[in-house]
DNA sequence: TAATAAATGTCGTTT
DNA sequence: AAACGACGTTTATTA
């Protein structure tokens, strides 16, 4: 019945809401808390929150959020896996959330609820994201001549000493070129990253070995030290390296952005 | 009154949410949605997730969060600064976020509802967090000993070409001591990182410079480059910081932990 | 399990 | 506005 799916209840007295709350996590359901709190967490680190209205989130997989009225993230949480105890204290419910894994706790005292509600969320639907940095790579060896024209690739993910080469290959003057890819506009870090492989592929030294960045921007200290090192730039953006694999994949699922 | 600050509904029609979801926004409220939908992102990446329930948050920033019955992290978002707007078509009760700085949007259709809340959040409480780096770099500053014996700091987070050092000092010896602190076990980056100030500070060389790398931990390949380099490393954890800090600042708001 | 790099990272600070 | 680095980063991948 819809009436069972959810539990909803308006200016809930701490005495209800224990009862609603603790029903609700044993039941493995969604629990909304929205009222005045503090917030006392120790872990990895150690912070406390003064008191305030906010909205209280517990989910079944053991995870759990505290937003205040701003931001994006919130302000205290702990991942999934955490356990849950709810206790009605003269202080006011206090909530305990433990994680054995990081032996941190989180614990919230409500002193006057807003709302509390108990949701049965169903959600099987499927998810995907487009436009990776792996995406990038991927258009790149489907369709090379968007780095270059006539550059051949020869290997992806070339394991080296410092980590892993996007991709290496060969432009149309059979010259032994590095690429490194960068989703968002590449910072200084991304320089010394291809700095390092280079490092290692130029021991062999006295052949030429090209290095190209490629990235939908590039930082001005970032571009400095391309040009200091010899490197090259080449403007690529995700969106571009998304069509493209449309092609390859044909349009099973990108059909429906059109 | 009480009943003025929020408005929470069960089973709304789309027609009803339309309302009051636009007049939630109009006003700055904390909106809480939870019901079916689905949701296409477009921006940096792009998105699609199927159909399914979840509960959906609009802030007063104009931040928006989208979350499924699992996982800390939302499946779908828009940090603040983001332009709501809803319409009601017939495929559903459609909220489109738009952010202009990236331009990104957001796309959430809902087809069926099991609450609408809007809530006016008041929340001035202070968030405190301790154990941060900056806590480490003031604890070091506060009792130089805990570095080593006799280390004496000279300036703090001083300004030099790739960044900012730190803490600069000299030791018993008075040998200048660059000193880089990470309160995570140290990757190689940090190592790096300390390498850059060592060489802007080493171009007057001929003097001899200490390097000090302070974190609870370092990983193997930090180790290795670090003694390649002729650095040092010293154990010191965020938390051990954060007990002299509480010395430094008396007991005011540390009393509360104990 | 440890290490390493990516993230629709976000967020604050400073230039 | 851009750059830079910290974050209780989280998360995924790989050795």
């Amino acid at each position: 019945m819809e009436e069972n799916r959810q539990q909803i209840i308006p200016n809930p007295s701490l005495g209800e809401a224990e009862t609603v709350v603790k029903s609700g996590i044993s039941r493995h359901r969604t629990v909304v808390i929205v009222g005045e709190c503090t917030v006392v967490y120790d872990g990895r680190a150690s912070s406390k929150l003064e008191s305030g209205e906010r909205l209280v989130i517990f989910k079944p997989d053991g995870s759990a959020l505290i937003h205040r009225p701003k931001h994006y993230s919130p302000v205290n949480w702990q991942p999934s896996g955490s356990i849950f105890n709810t206790k009605l204290l003269k202080e006011g419910l206090v909530v305990r959330v433990f994680r054995r894994k990081e032996n941190e706790s989180m614990v919230i005292t409500f002193t006057r609820l807003q709302m509390v509600a108990v949701l049965d969320l169903v959600d099987n639907g499927e998810f995907n994201l487009y436009a990776s940095e792996k995406d990038m790579q991927e258009a790149i060896l489907f369709k090379p001549d968007i780095l270059e024209t006539g550059f051949r690739p020869m290997t992806k993910e070339m394991a080296v000493d410092p980590g892993f080469i996007d991709i290496i290959g060969y432009d149309s003057d059979n010259t032994l070129t590095v690429v490194e890819i960068k989703r968002v506009k590449a910072p200084v870090d991304a320089v010394e990253q291809l700095r390092k492989y280079m490092d290692v592929i130029d021991m062999d030294a006295n052949r030429e070995v090209r290095a190209i960045l490629v990235a939908p921007e590039i930082s001005d200290n970032a571009k400095e030290l391309l040009d200091e090192y010899g490197y090259e730039f080449k403007t690529l953006s995700p969106k571009e390296c998304s069509e493209i694999l449309k092609q390859k994949k044909g349009t099973p699922l990108t059909a429906f952005f059109e």
